[in-house]
DNA sequence: CTTAGGG
DNA sequence: CCCTAAG
């Protein structure tokens, strides 16, 4: 199947209604097969795609498709830019899948534009958006099939005739009465990001597909009603929770995605956090506020590559052209005309051994050192190694110490720690970090130059410097107590994510966070089971206690995300029911956190 | 390594 | 979120 693509641009939602409107009406809709590539202009015109933009395009399919047939792909990317699509574009997505499965890809390529007049103007019609049921209503869906549901959600009906599997898409969010600032907060809740956009039609989309798109099993059962998330119906509720565990949506999600890319590796997907499988998201989502973020990182995606382990070690061809630039021979490293602020500019040295290392520059004490190339920062703790070597600081110096082990451990990555374990062990790298720094410390402390408390200062702002450098996009900076800047790996809590945990406990059972882990959160490498436990703490805390009326809360908290009262509620159940049937073994895994798990076993209380 | 709990 | 203790 050819390439036909229709590709949105757009900035700050100008122009978007008309577009998407009209790629989904049906007239559109009835002629399908070709969209031409065009831009939508901030007035809302139609301008043909340029070449450039084409082949970027021809780009992006080329990177996702290696193992999927070029039907999924294009489905993917009309369910993508068929904006109206959200609830169907997770369908879509499956429904090629399927497609697949029955290894009919080429042949069904027409079926599937057949389906794809489907489900288009069915899911427009999920999402009760006024605007949009105006076409809904005339009816280009086919009658659904049946007690799927309330008659609303019928996209997943639709689609769930061709695919029996698809029992997961029961409901939608209505955020239709939503004022423009909840939506604010919902999408900020959703995103982690604040936008500006003031069309509530967009926002209402964008929340919808952020959603529908990466909450698989959660969202579909809460609606909204009187600003708030609702949970639908409770006994309807119970049941789909029934359900989707045996399917186990999320994972199955999850695998179609990530056979898009099987040459990520781990540590590429993870520096895109938004990795292959949300593309989709990426594409559409990052679009809002104008957020430039979108451009570069599709772009270096391709171009720049972080250096693998292997890559570091291993080659050593051009290492001459930069040994003019030695400088961080342990000789010269500690030499103050290097500037404070650490560049993130690679060096490679030559290790004692003959072997090769990259460091960069960092600031450590005032001194230059050089510490392993490392490209992103790690949660990881420093390993004792760190500790050991820290250690040879003579002079005990309590928190001074322990400011070195965070100023070093920062520097030490998942992805690369290996190498910097390694490097850290070796003696030479010792001693680039003693002999600079230590020196210098032990001399100044000789001649009591320092004071115990500027010493302290003076590796806060290290420790700041160190990270301020770290091409991590995420990390955060907070103020601390004392004045200084402590970084913080900070990453808010979505709502997807906040809805993701609450699921999982109810599947797994809290506590079993490595595996709720692994089930939910696969694809957010950077949440951690104690990530997970802490936050389920928290929503545990804040479920029990009292919500008072949202004035309050906003005001006094503007900053913390409101947790819609129907998640609260949910976690108050799971915990109830959790802290009665602790960890069952034996019938836990399935059963545990389920209605029917509890009337089952509250007969034993 | 995973969990649990304190900070 | 970070850290640490404990299984």
């Amino acid at each position: 199947m050819e390439t036909v693509v229709g590709v949105e641009w757009n900035d700050e939602g100008n122009g978007f209604e008309k577009s998407s409107s009209a790629l989904s009406s049906p007239k559109q809709i009835a002629d399908p097969v070709i969209y031409k590539l065009v831009r939508v202009e901030g007035d809302g015109r139609l301008v043909p795609a340029t070449d450039d933009e084409i082949m970027e395009v021809g780009d992006f399919l080329e990177d996702d498709k290696s193992e999927m047939h070029d039907v999924a792909d294009t489905v993917q990317i009309l369910g993508c830019m068929c904006d109206e699509g959200l609830s169907s574009e997770k369908t879509l997505i499956e429904s090629s899948e399927g497609l697949l499965k029955s290894k009919n890809s080429e042949a069904d390529a027409c079926k599937l534009n057949a389906r794809l007049e489907e489900c288009f103007p069915s899911s427009t019609l999920s999402l009760k958006d006024d605007h949009i049921n105006q076409f809904g209503d005339t009816g280009g869906c086919p009658k659904p099939p049946d007690k799927m549901m309330e008659s609303g959600s019928s996209a997943a009906a639709v689609c769930a005739g061709l695919n029996p599997d698809f029992s997961k898409l029961k409901g939608e969010i209505c955020l239709d009465k939503l004022s423009i600032r909840e939506l604010h907060e919902v999408f900020k809740a959703t995103f982690a990001r604040e936008t500006t956009v003031k069309d509530k039609l967009w926002l209402k989309r964008r929340i919808s597909m952020g959603l529908t798109n990466s909450c698989d099993i959660s969202t579909t059962m809460f609606t909204t009603k009187d600003n708030k998330l609702v949970k639908k119906g409770d006994d309807e509720g119970s049941k789909d929770v029934d359900g989707s565990f045996t399917h186990d949506p999320s994972v199955g999600t999850i695998d179609v995605n990530c056979k898009g890319s099987p040459r990520s590796h781990g540590s590429q997907s993870e520096d895109h956090q938004i990795g292959s499988g949300k593309k989709l998201r990426n594409h559409n989502v990052e679009l809002d506020s104008g957020s430039e973020q979108l451009h570069t990182e599709q772009r270096t995606a391709k171009r720049i590559r972080k250096p693998t382990k292997r890559y570091i070690e291993l080659s050593e061809v051009d290492s001459r052209d930069n040994s003019q630039r030695l400088m961080s021979s342990p000789k010269n490293a500690g030499l103050g005309q290097i500037a404070p602020r650490s560049f993130a500019m690679p060096v490679r040295n030559v290790l004692s051994d003959g072997r090769t290392v990259v460091t960069r520059l960092d600031s450590l004490g005032g001194s230059g050192v050089h510490v392993p190339y490392v490209s992103r920062v790690r949660r990881s703790r420093p390993r004792k190694n760190v500790m050991a070597l820290v250690k040879f600081n003579p002079s005990g110096m309590g928190m001074t110490t322990k400011l070195v082990k965070k100023a070093l451990g920062v520097h030490s990555s998942q992805t690369d720690e290996d190498i910097g374990t390694k490097v850290l062990k070796r003696k030479s790298f010792v001693d680039q970090i003693r002999q600079p720094y230590f020196a210098k410390l032990e001399k100044d402390m000789h001649h009591s130059v320092m004071s115990r408390s500027e010493l302290g200062e003076n590796l806060r702002t290290t420790q700041a410097d160190s990270s301020g450098d770290n091409s991590d996009d995420n990390v955060v900076t907070v103020p601390t107590a004392k004045g200084g800047m402590r970084r913080k790996h900070h990453r808010a809590w979505t709502l997807v994510e906040v809805m993701k945990l609450v699921e999982g406990v109810s599947k797994c059972g809290a506590g079993r966070w490595s595996d709720i882990k692994r089930l939910a959160f696969a694809s957010y490498s950077y949440r951690t089971s104690v990530d997970l436990k802490d936050k389920w703490r928290n929503l545990l805390k804040a479920s029990f206690a009292q919500a008072p009326p949202d004035d309050v809360m906003n005001s006094r908290k503007p900053t913390s995300m409101l947790i819609p009262e129907p998640i609260l509620e949910r976690v108050r159940e799971l915990a109830e029911t959790n802290a009665r049937v602790p960890p069952n073994l034996s019938t836990s895994k399935s059963t545990v956190g389920s209605r029917n798990s509890q009337d089952t076993t509250s007969g034993y209380l």
